[in-house]
DNA sequence: CGCGTTTTTGACTTATATCAACTGTAGTGG
DNA sequence: CCACTACAGTTGATATAAGTCAAAAACGCG
């Protein structure tokens, strides 16, 4: 279950046995969810830390009139609000965007981790910095690139995330989103990702079908994004 | 010289008098930047904290055609680099964008603050986890909002946050910004931010000359930003 | 005063949005 | 196994917000 962010945080430093099974040990119980169900609603102030085990979800606000912006996807072993100890409520919220398992982790065992393992903590911190930057490289995608390079980067960085976190060897991924998912997230919208994506598909760089994501090009898909990873932060 | 700090991170919690006296002695040294300077440049692994004493920066990133990306506004009181410690590299460059004075804080003086004085330290992470709700803020404000929305939501945050470091106490603030800075952050031409300026002074929502912004309307203001200070985590 | 930078203006272009219809597909139940 | 539904993807015609280019005006500083 721990899998995915054991070889996340394995970029930052390599753990003892001892803190890998402090944090295997961690989360209290498993919950399920369904596809559009909110794990955590802006304003809440949970007392669990939610990490996700199976499924997509993602970080999300919604504007008075409806409208809605995606500002980050979360996938296997993504922490979704590591910083509940610090801040007093969500200011957004996170929905799944498929059918999903989250591993509840009781607050203070994230206090314990804190306080009494000091590497394990500072890899957690770790991953919320990493976290922060993909968020500032986000704004970059959103005000900088033409609709063509935000798709492709979108995709650059999801598969890097998965190869990150040791979900796939080869260059394909799960890819449940909808175009609509998509265009929430880029700034776009979904007729107009549907054009993009054609325009990658004919180009030979993706082939993206029944909800399956295969870079055939990754340079040439890296070139289109003006994809540089180093912002991922992968050793 | 840190009393913007101070007032910032009062929004957190109260600081023991040993803790402000261990945080003001902090800093080795100050130095002067010139207007355009890089802070600190990307690649780079800083071996000291830069906060900024006086003047404007920005989180930027370029990309190879020369376009720019602001992806954050640092102003007094603002930590540049509070995560050194963890990262390898830097994946953006800081730079000024007036003259400006930093403090430069050994990366050393951190860690004993992190290992010694945990309130100190938990004040420190709040703030970097206030500034990443900023930054994820930013890809709504890009992504989902008209022009005038944006140029009316920079306004709001830049309004609270200078409030929320004690730095006004009415509705004026240094606006030290061109209006190609501001296009740069926001994701518009200088050209049409001079005429998104020009419709919210028509409106009567502010006026700005002379590096002067006055907010004359806040509630006008955030009407048209759509704007809702939660994500400031003010208390 | 003069020079560089910033702001402003106008004419024209373009990327992306909007609207609306049609097609395909996966899942459900009879 | 087919009919039915709901949702996701596709297409075309048209609209619009914002971009581009270029020049003029205003500002600010040595």
């Amino acid at each position: 279950m721990f899998d995915p962010l054991l070889k996340k945080l394995q970029h930052y430093t390599d753990l003892g046995k001892k803190e890998v099974s402090v944090l295997c040990s961690a989360p209290e119980k498993t919950r399920q969810f369904d596809k559009g169900e909110h794990i955590i609603s802006e304003g809440e102030n949970p007392v669990v830390v939610h990490m996700m085990v199976e499924g997509w979800a993602c970080r999300c606000k919604m504007l008075s009139d409806g409208r809605e912006q995606i500002m980050g996807y979360l996938i296997k072993g993504d922490m979704c609000d590591l910083h509940v100890t610090l801040l007093s409520h969500m200011d957004h919220s996170i929905r799944t965007l498929t059918s999903a398992t989250v591993a509840m982790i009781p607050q203070e065992s994230i206090e314990q981790i804190f306080e009494d393992y000091p590497r394990l903590a500072r890899a957690l911190s770790w991953s919320m910095t990493v976290d922060e930057a993909i968020t500032r490289h986000w704004i970059l995608n959103v005000g900088l690139r033409s609709a063509e390079a935000r798709v492709a980067h979108l995709f650059c960085e999801m598969l890097l995330r998965f190869q990150t976190a040791g979900l796939t060897s080869d260059n394909t991924i799960d890819m449940p989103l909808t175009q609509t998912n998509m265009g929430e997230a880029l700034g776009l919208t979904p007729v107009h990702i549907n054009r993009v994506l054609q325009r990658l598909r004919q180009k030979n760089l993706i082939t993206l079908a029944h909800k399956k994501l295969v870079v055939l090009d990754l340079e040439g898909l890296k070139e289109v994004a003006e994809f540089d990873d180093a912002y991922l932060h992968i050793r």
